[in-house]
DNA sequence: GGGGGGATTCGG
DNA sequence: CGAATCCCCCCG
């Protein structure tokens, strides 16, 4: 093993639901080639089970990642410019998968800053789902990369553990037809970070 | 083939 | 607060 940054991780370690698996996925560390960082804000999505889901009404094309093997990336694209990846956990066949919502930049910097922008203040460099895919330059191409491979696109832990009282809440950005589901608390954080994507509801 | 809507972001 | 700007997906 070489740096301290790049332990590979078990796949059995993606194997349950998204809701339990979510908040274990804190502290990790995404990376992309030399850019990295460590992810501080995560949300649940629960396939068939969650009507905030995009695999709520089955398999299509743009989601059959999530029906796959865990431990891949699913990547889709929104609102017409913006990328969101997703780590697809649960057994195959059940289309749960985290949501990466926030990262504490780590390394790469530079190339992050030339990606977003020369006056991007370093906390807004991955605060935000499509802000860190653009820092780290993960786009639709990147959709289905198996996290655990040792690619240049991967998935590690470093050696810091999982928060044991991670702050929660709701999801971001439901529209009212997710219903009931906008009401669980399937956001999840490391608590007191500057890193989070917006200010913490009350921090609870 | 049409149209409504989006797990967002940035600027005015 | 609204525009940007595609693409996806369901329906006819």
């Amino acid at each position: 093993v070489g740096s301290a940054a790049d332990v590979p991780l078990e796949r059995s370690r993606f194997a349950a639901l998204a809701p339990e698996v979510a908040p274990r996925l804190l502290n990790l560390v995404l990376v992309h080639g030399e850019a990295s960082g460590r992810i501080v804000e995560v949300e649940a999505y629960n396939g068939a089970e969650d009507a905030a889901s995009h695999a709520y009404r089955g398999m299509t094309a743009r989601n059959r990642v999530m029906f796959g093997p865990p431990g891949h990336l699913y990547v889709y694209f929104t609102y017409g410019m913006h990328c969101c990846a997703n780590v697809v956990c649960g057994p195959e066949g059940r289309a749960s998968a985290v949501l990466i919502r926030a990262l504490e930049p780590l390394t790469g910097l530079e190339t992050m800053r030339r990606r977003r922008g020369p006056r991007v203040p370093d906390r807004l460099l991955a605060a935000g789902p499509g802000r860190l895919c653009q820092a780290l330059g993960i786009d639709r191409a990147h959709n289905g990369a198996d996290l655990l491979g040792g690619g240049a696109l991967r998935l590690v832990h470093d050696g810091a553990a999982a928060p044991v009282e991670p702050v929660t809440g709701t999801r971001i950005g439901l529209s009212a037809r997710a219903g009931e589901a906008g009401a669980l608390r399937w956001r999840f954080a490391v608590r007191g970070s500057p890193w989070v994507s917006r200010p913490w509801p009350g921090d609870v």
